[in-house]
DNA sequence: ATAACATATGAATGGCCATTCATATTTATA
DNA sequence: TATAAATATGAATGGCCATTCATATGTTAT
């Protein structure tokens, strides 16, 4: 297991934004600015985001007008679908353990 | 695509140290020790991390004598057995964008 | 009962990075 | 050329959480 790919792996996918976005783009490519109101993420913060995930390999971009339009690139197309339809598979058991209403999250629960 | 159940996943799983410790549980189950030994991940670390994967449903654990014995939970399997060869077949494109050596993440790579 | 071993728990903190706000750049149109 | 639209860039910051250290708990053996 090579530590910097793993830890780039799951920088680029981990955050929930990004992941967002990377969902959004599995069907078809999209401009910016569909890419704001598809997933809420305010447009500068999706620009940072497109610029990580161009840097790490999973988007490619191009230009159309004064618009850019990103698109996935194909071999991460599989396993986003994977992840995706392992967390609707099992999310009962997934949100069942309430990390979100902890306030700190190593800590046993009863 | 529920946003706490993919929090919650990436979570559990997108932390280095804890994907290691999934990682080396595919296998066999193993004791605390062990895991210490097999990540190099120091001890009290590492059962602040089991505490995190039992809550999330990752992993089981039972008692024999003074050692826990850790093992991952069925239905994960697949899924970081896919993650895992997704990342070792396209570890080289992954690297190649050297995030670790960027001291700002959102920022062109030129 | 005490020592040694295995693991868990608690508290504290320091670094990272997602987000925001402000502004720059690029392209198209009037 | 001036304006507007679309996107990108830069800097700043506040919150989260992985780790560490110290210590507690539990278990076995002497």
């Amino acid at each position: 297991m090579d530590k910097i790919a793993v830890k780039t792996f799951f920088f680029a996918i981990g955050d929930y934004s990004r992941f967002s976005i990377l969902a959004a783009l599995l069907d078809k490519e999209l401009r910016v600015s569909d890419i704001v109101s598809s997933t809420g993420i305010e447009q500068s913060n999706v620009s940072h985001h497109m610029v990580c995930l161009l840097n790490c390999g999973f988007v490619s971009a191009r230009k159309e007008g004064k618009e850019r339009i990103y698109g996935l690139n194909g071999e991460v197309r599989p396993i986003i679908r994977d992840i995706i339809g392992h967390i609707d598979k099992y999310k009962k058991d997934i949100i069942s353990c309430n990390i979100a209403d902890k306030d700190y999250i190593y800590r046993a629960i009863e």
